[in-house]
DNA sequence: CAACTTGTGCTAATTAAAATAGAACAATAT
DNA sequence: ATATTGTTCTATTTTAATTAGCACAAGTTG
């Protein structure tokens, strides 16, 4: 899994069990990239990332601010656990489930 | 979407579907490569990454056999289906939810 | 037994994506 | 004004995927 793509999720996660809430603001770039010790670029392509979900608005001066679109996200913090749980219970790995589901979209 | 997950994807579509069942068995990897167009290295990670999630069986000489154990991917052609259908109507994209997935896996 | 099929293992080359790096710039906030 | 923060650009390095070809081992088939 690619490293900006573990930022979004990570960002993703915190929407579902409502750790951020609409209006709050991620921690700039910049800083992200300092206290992980990664390249600048690679936060903000999460964060434009996330801002194609419309999960966040981003602006120069201000920052990634979350939309009123994580409620929504809310909505799936139980049907997720109930899948995954099912799945580890068949013993069907994460990337077999992902896969099936990335099939079930395209039809 | 990588080619040798797109094809094992494929096939774990068909067994979540029933068209595929215990005891069949897959073309040979030589045979999807020309059919395809592809090489047979990719063909072959493809089957081994389903060996691993104990879906086939795979041996020398006899190729790629379905395991009993498709029959428990059966059991999720429900469930996936139900939640991507919920996050297609949220508006969740198709990366968002697997990444919510990867994560939910993690914790 | 012999011939054929099919996955396994290996090395190597090519291609594509990700990550890093550094700089200049534009909009917003303070 | 000054500092902050995302935007855009080019370039390089690193990593993963795909292709390629070959020899080999374990099965199946006649």
């Amino acid at each position: 899994m690619p490293l900006f793509e573990q930022l979004a999720a990570s960002v993703r996660f915190d929407a579902v069990k409502g750790t951020i809430r609409p209006g709050e603001r991620l921690p700039a770039a910049r800083e992200v990239a300092a206290s992980l010790d990664i390249n600048v670029h690679t936060v903000l392509r999460a964060y434009q990332l996330l801002r194609e979900e419309g999960l966040v608005d981003l602006r120069r001066g201000r920052g990634a601010v979350v939309t009123d679109h994580v409620a929504q996200y809310g909505e799936l913090g139980d049907a997720v656990p109930l899948l995954v749980a099912q799945a580890k219970e068949v013993g069907l790995g994460v990337h077999a489930l992902t896969a099936m589901i990335r099939q079930e979209y395209g039809s």
